[in-house]
RNA sequence: GCCGGAGUGGCGAAACAGGCAUACGCGCGUGACUCAAAAUCACGUGAGCUACAACUCGUGGGGGUUCGAGUCCCCCCUCCGGCACCA
């Protein structure tokens, strides 16, 4: 048998692969299992540790399902927009086409050595206009369906990034998510994708999926539903520009307290602050609406902030006590949620309640804590008092019969509010894809046709950002004709957020070679939705819900799609560095996997990825466990090459000849096998990888055991013969070079990554005698070995064999005996 | 503040469904092989008390349910993640 050389074994492994046809899928299998995995940016650096660790387990998993004979779609590509590219072309001039090519090129070919069988005929790019010119496409379609607009707004600008971010694209610290640095607001005219629209069917379909709460959560969390009131507040024409009474129409979660608004609050962005600024205010307010446009969103919202704010000098009419209560603006109040104005309730809301005190505003209860409490500021559910006719109604009550009120005068009403944003999908920057629109001085908003697509991406640009799109730097881009009146015309400058090219990129695959439509609906119909995808729960209010957003959207605006697009979700832990800390260049913890590939091979570089870690929760780096994975496999090839004689022989002619004389060992041996099995294959379902491998590792020390003597051996050829070749085809997932250099080198001629996955044998799990536990009163006092099936006469006879067992069983009177067959026997003694 | 997830040997971690806590691996110890070391192979390894057996304690802390709790219930602490001036 030839030792193993890494070196020659893995690229004759994948020949091997290759021939046999499993780089490719046949998508009209009746067992057809669509398994994906997030596609990588294309990043210069060769592949890091987080790539091995969520490339190469799934692809583990994929194997393993291949060998259980479903027909895997696996396919891989690349998410290729974006800044990274296009930073790197402002730095040094090479263009992020070119650059973008090149890395690529390498991650294809580090995939390949890694082992992974990614279907090669169904990649996808999403920075080649064969599949850009498709974004465009779907985003016409969503423009004909009223779901993509362009609207000014007040937006997330990063001075950096030198463009808007999505609402999900700014951390909670009010950070650029990409760059970090502090992002602050801009009223700009930006384009948006109508993803408000879907709130409430995101949540609802939510109970089909089986995804980690934690993210479901995450989800709820950010479309941050909440039921509440509408209710307009009038304000007199004597206080308005024009001599024209307006309305001012407020959102609030406790309408039950409306007796208590003594001030209202306008977001300083609030469009009726211009309207009804009194002339003596205007100075003071003007003055405080420019110093919040300065605050960046993270000052916006600090939670701990002092009140700060400014009379307007205007009154508003409450609705239901008829009285005047003064206008207030501050800046705890977004423009962007409910109406961009409430209704302060200073005796139940502890940031009115601050903002009264602070400015001597009134406090007036009218809500009773049932609890007698006493605090200051009672913000609970309680019973309405001082509140006409619905004193001495509970929250509950109160709401119900405002509501009604409300809606019965056209006040207002029962209301729906969501924390979740509209998503902007503009950018001003250049590598990205073109919107498919032109500015007609005439015709105004007019959209391509989809047989101009694709608008192809400008060459001669301007990289250095500069807060405009440098698309604009292009004049042979920018000026062009209107498809309407064909008059001249200027293009959309932006590009879209690369997320649009990520939420449909699983529709692609199947059909990555179309060159007539973005997918063929017949095809993903059979093919979709994904059944597993695995990638990084970082993305639960990013991709993953623009992804099942535009699922419904495109539905909506035609288009046959499956209505969720991911069906189980499973996430990735990380890989921290050796100190439990993120892995990261500045401190100095980070691992080179090419370091240990280039010593070890890649095999044992992803064997020690499954084994090392619980998938789902990553964990810190060890040098000693890449050791372990080498000596363990180093320790199977001995084992195989110790037993490479019993292949030698056919499998038939040594078939009866297992020795009686060493039953019970072999007995052990099929056991720790077949029940070890089992096991794996139960942990594979679940993605617990490393538990699967300590199965493999008992089973190879179990066949240790036998290996010492010589005659044992040959006696028992037959179950040491299968339970090898079990031990093979497991490890076939794991270490799929190595597993296939042994199925070679021990005569098979098939190859292993197509043969089935084994299933136990009933009759090996099946065992002559059980050892159950003996516990009296509860605490264990020994173990006895007793018959499968015995009963709990004979498991206690046996108990009474035992003197230590038996002394406490002498010591008083068999009160009560618990018996769990096989496992415990707990006897009560009084 | 609200919502998720987690806390188990010296270390990484197991425990399906309330039934022998610590599988598997690392590390450490002992032995074999070796002139020696490394590698390998075998055995041992939660703590206390012990000559051994036995016994006692032990899954973040405190209560509870149960014949029996890492697992279920209540309260609390710590860490990680999400949301948070969202009316």
């Amino acid at each position: 048998m030839k030792p193993y050389d890494w070196k020659s074994a893995e690229p004759a492994a994948r020949e091997l692969w290759k021939n046999a046809g499993l780089y490719a899928t046949n998508l009209d299998a009746d067992n057809l299992l669509y398994i994906l995995v997030m596609f990588p940016y294309p990043s210069g650096a060769r592949l890091h540790v987080g790539h091995w660790f969520q490339y190469s387990v799934f692809d583990t998993f994929c194997r393993f399902k291949r060998m259980q004979g479903a027909e895997v779609f696996q396919p891989m590509g690349y998410d290729a927009f974006g800044l990274p590219a296009e930073n790197y072309a402002i730095k040094t001039g090479v263009p992020p086409q070119q650059s973008t090519a090149e890395n690529i090129a390498i991650s294809d070919r580090q995939f390949h050595e890694m082992g992974a069988l990614f279907d090669d005929g169904h990649k996808v790019t999403t920075c080649e206009p064969a599949y850009y010119r498709w974004n465009q496409y779907l985003f016409l379609k969503l423009y004909h369906a009223g779901l993509a607009y362009r609207a000014q707004a007040p937006v997330n600008w990063c001075p950096s990034c030198q463009t808007v971010l999505a609402n999900e694209q700014v951390t909670s610290d009010g950070e650029c998510e990409r760059c970090d640095s502090a992002v602050i607001q801009k009223e700009l005219v930006q384009w948006f994708f109508r993803i408000t629209r879907y709130a409430d069917r995101l949540l609802a379909d939510m109970k089909e999926l089986d995804w980690p709460e934690e993210t479901l959560q995450m989800q709820r969390n950010w479309i941050g539903r909440s039921e509440g009131t509408e209710v307009d507040f009038a304000v007199p024409a004597r206080y308005c520009a024009g001599g024209v009474e307006r309305k001012l129409r407020v959102y609030t979660t406790r309408i039950d307290t409306i007796y208590g608004a003594t001030f209202m609050v306008l977001a300083p962005e609030h469009p009726l602050v211009a309207q009804v600024t009194q002339a003596e205010q205007r100075a003071a307010v003007d003055a405080y609406v420019a110093a919040t446009r300065r605050l960046t969103e993270l000052d916006r919202t600090a939670t701990q902030r002092d009140k700060t704010g400014v009379f307007t000098g205007a009154y508003a009419r409450n609705p239901l006590t008829g009285e005047e209560v003064p206008i207030w603006i501050a800046d705890y109040v977004l423009a962007s949620y409910g109406h961009g104005a409430i209704m302060a309730v200073p005796a139940h809301d502890e940031r009115d309640h601050a903002f009264a005190l602070k400015f001597g505003l009134p406090i007036v209860e009218v809500i009773r804590d049932p609890d007698e409490r006493g605090q200051e500021c009672f913000t609970g559910p309680g019973i309405m008092m001082s509140s006409g006719a619905y004193s001495g109604l509970t929250t509950a009550a109160g709401k119900q019969a405002l509501d009604a009120w409300l809606a019965a005068h056209g006040l207002g009403g029962a209301a729906v509010s969501y924390r979740l944003r509209d998503w902007l999908i503009s950018r001003q920057r250049y590598w990205g894809t073109p919107i498919p629109i032109v500015h007609c001085p005439r015709c105004g908003e007019v959209p391509l046709g989809v047989d101009q697509l694709p608008l192809l991406l400008p060459e001669d640009v301007a990289f250095r950002p500069h807060g405009s799109s440098p698309l604009e730097t292009s004049e042979r881009f920018m000026n062009t004709e209107c498809p309407r009146c064909g008059g001249a015309a200027r293009r959309d400058p932006d590009t879209m957020d690369t997320f649009v090219c990520s939420s449909w990129y699983f529709l692609r695959y199947p059909c990555a070679q179309l060159s007539d439509r973005p997918f063929d609906e017949d095809v993903i119909r059979r093919v979709t939705p994904v059944d597993i995808y695995v990638g990084g729960k970082e993305h639960a209010t990013m991709h993953l819900l623009y992804a099942r957003f535009l699922m419904k959207a495109l539905r909506d605006a035609g288009c046959d799609v499956p209505h969720e697009p991911f069906k189980r979700l499973i996430h990735q832990g990380m890989i921290l560095g050796a100190n439990s800390q993120k892995m990261s260049k500045s401190r100095g913890n980070t691992v080179d996997p090419d370091v240990f590939v280039q010593v070890h091979g890649a095999d044992v570089f992803r064997f020690y990825m499954l084994f090392g870690f619980d998938f789902q929760a990553g964990g810190p780096w060890s040098d000693d466990g890449i050791r372990a994975s080498a000596a363990f496999l180093a320790r199977v090839q001995r084992l195989v090459e110790s037993v490479e004689d019993l292949f030698a022989v056919p499998a038939d002619s040594a078939a009866a000849s297992d020795a009686p004389e060493d039953r019970a060992e072999i007995s052990a041996l099929l056991y720790v096998l077949h029940s070890g099995l089992q096991s794996a294959t139960r942990d594979l379902e679940r993605f617990h990888f490393n538990t699967a491998a300590a199965r493999m590792m008992e089973i190879t020390n179990e066949l240790y055991k036998l290996m010492g003597d010589p005659a044992r051996k040959a006696r028992n050829a037959v179950s040491i013969r299968s339970a090898v070749e079990i031990l093979m085809r497991m490890l076939s997932p794991f270490a799929p070079h190595f597993a296939e250099h042994l199925w070679r080198e021990t005569g098979h001629a098939s190859v292993l990554a197509r043969e089935p996955w084994p299933v136990p044998d009933a009759r090996c799990l099946a065992r002559n005698t059980v050892a159950v536990a003996v516990q009296i009163n509860g605490k264990l006092r020994g173990t006895v070995e007793v018959e499968a099936g015995a009963n709990e006469e004979v498991v206690l006879a046996a108990a009474r064999q035992q003197s230590n067992i038996a002394r406490y069983l002498e010591a008083g009177a068999v009160a009560k005996v618990i018996h769990v067959p096989g496992k415990i026997l707990n006897v009560i003694v009084r």
